[in-house]
DNA sequence: CACGAAACGAAAGCTGAGCTTACGTCATGC
DNA sequence: GCATGACGTAAGCTCAGCTTTCGTTTCGTG
């Protein structure tokens, strides 16, 4: 392609609709200018090119035959760039929302409430999927990350952080186990073998973490139930657990030092489709 | 077609060229501008249709899935634009110089020496045809008129006038009539029946056009070459029958009030074909 | 592995292509 | 006729698009 040795793509533009609409005015019209300024770009055009276009015919305007092969080239190569345009358009509409999380809030606090997001933005499609916390935004084709942030957390240039809401860690076993009259230092609690985080945030209270006794249930998402039923005591965000705690299915056990977390959707920097800004914004107001 | 929906065309443009190219810089190249400049357009196209087109891979740009998309349809749209332009100079570079005449200076004048002109512009065709004093030179395709303008003719709008000489309507006659001692009202003249505007210049030197003995030739090619051999008197611009009078083939009658007229081109107003141009300038060269 | 070459990124400021404004002329319909 | 709505032209404005400038990143190389 040689860009150089074409003409204004505004002036074949002003062409274009001219020789569509058949007068000066309408194209204006369409383009959103003066008539006048249509003139000037065809007038424009036929002296770069050299050749006639169109010609006065009374009121309105005729293509002469250079002008008629020039617009059926254009209507054409526009055509198939508008249609380009359209399909691309399309497509992002009906995209999904992907959206990649590794946290447990996602699943118990965000998904629960997606009904009330498809409420408000019927069409908007949203797929939650879990994925490892070092990923590529971008480059994996995700939209969004719900993550944990824990503090000192820095931005990357290229990902834009909003908090959604900060949460402190508590420590909470089922009310049974709670008046066993046990220290929580001879408690079960229900920490994964592998999870050292976990095991490093008991560990900030005081506890000697070496001498626990760990119940390993092996899925996150079944130690919250596990804590419930009394099998030991286990740490999570307030946020979590608050219904529990408030219905008396769990108690905090009175121990201090455990950190607090900010949960937090992390955005790609650049251009964002409607959809998922819509739901970035929705997931705000739900926290 | 939604004019009004599309992004800029200059945007496309820069996304297309950087696609081609896989490069800001050279796509700045092809288009004679800036690598910023390439790089706001795309960002800007990016921003407008809220998707995320190129990602940087390294001291390079790699087109996102959507951007591969879009980047086909303008490649072909594009392409079809250019290759529309493309088709049209080139026929607009082949076509014919059509030339329309009603002088008889044309056909003893300027076609004798149109080899010269072909020596001088290798590949441009010219085509001389005769055709009606008041045609309308846009409407009929031709791309200039030779013609005879008499005293106070006044410049249509739409057409532009070069004078190419001004030459005085001599009256003549071979030096055998001019010794044969007859008075110019005495004379046969070389003047065809219907030839009343002819006629009327011989009427304005003070003889009695009613009483002349007319010799009807029939075709103006002809007439010349009829008072060269003496079949009577004859009227011609000084320009065309100077050699004549030069090589003693003809002599001038001592008649006066003649009219001076100008040959000129005519040429419509608006593009100009190199070609048209060429030409032009040419005859000017060679009177 | 330091260094230079060649990209890309970002921001500030300039400029001319493209537009509006303003006023004519001309064709058409009532 | 006269109102209406097209096109033509020219003068001048304005902002989209560009250049400039400086910084960062990536790669190839001795």
């Amino acid at each position: 392609m040689r860009w150089r040795d074409l003409p204004s793509l505004s002036s074949l533009r002003a062409f274009d609709a001219t020789a569509r609409s058949g007068s000066f005015a309408e194209a204006g019209r369409q383009l959103n200018v003066t008539h006048a300024a249509v003139t000037q770009a065809v007038r424009g055009l036929e002296a770069e090119l050299a050749v006639q276009l169109v010609r006065r015919a009374g009121r309105t305007v005729v293509l002469t035959e250079a002008g008629e092969r020039l617009a059926r080239a254009l209507d054409e190569g526009f055509g198939t760039v508008a249609a380009g345009i359209a399909a691309l358009r399309e497509a992002e509409a009906r995209r999904v929302v992907r959206v990649t999380t590794t946290t447990y809030i996602a699943e118990t606090y965000v998904m629960p409430r997606l009904p009330d997001f498809w409420a408000k933005h019927p069409g908007v499609e949203v797929a939650m999927s879990p994925s490892p916390e070092k990923i590529d935004l971008a480059r994996d084709g995700f939209d969004m990350a719900i993550r944990a942030l824990t503090d000192g957390w820095t931005e990357r240039p290229d990902e834009e952080i909003r908090p959604l809401c900060r949460s402190p860690v508590v420590a909470i076993c089922a009310p049974s186990l709670a008046n066993s009259g046990l220290h929580p230092q001879d408690m079960p609690w229900v920490i994964g073998n592998e999870n050292h985080w976990e095991l490093a945030e008991v560990g900030g209270t005081g506890l000697d973490t070496s001498r626990l006794k760990l119940v390993d249930i092996g899925s996150p998402h079944l130690e919250l139930q596990a804590c419930r039923q009394g099998l030991g005591a286990g740490t999570a965000t307030e946020i979590i657990c608050r219904a529990d705690l408030e219905a008396g299915r769990l108690v905090r056990l009175p121990l201090t030092g455990l950190p607090v977390i900010t949960y937090a959707i992390v955005l790609p920097r650049g251009p964002r489709r409607a959809a998922v800004e819509a739901f970035a914004g929705w997931l705000q107001t739900i926290f």
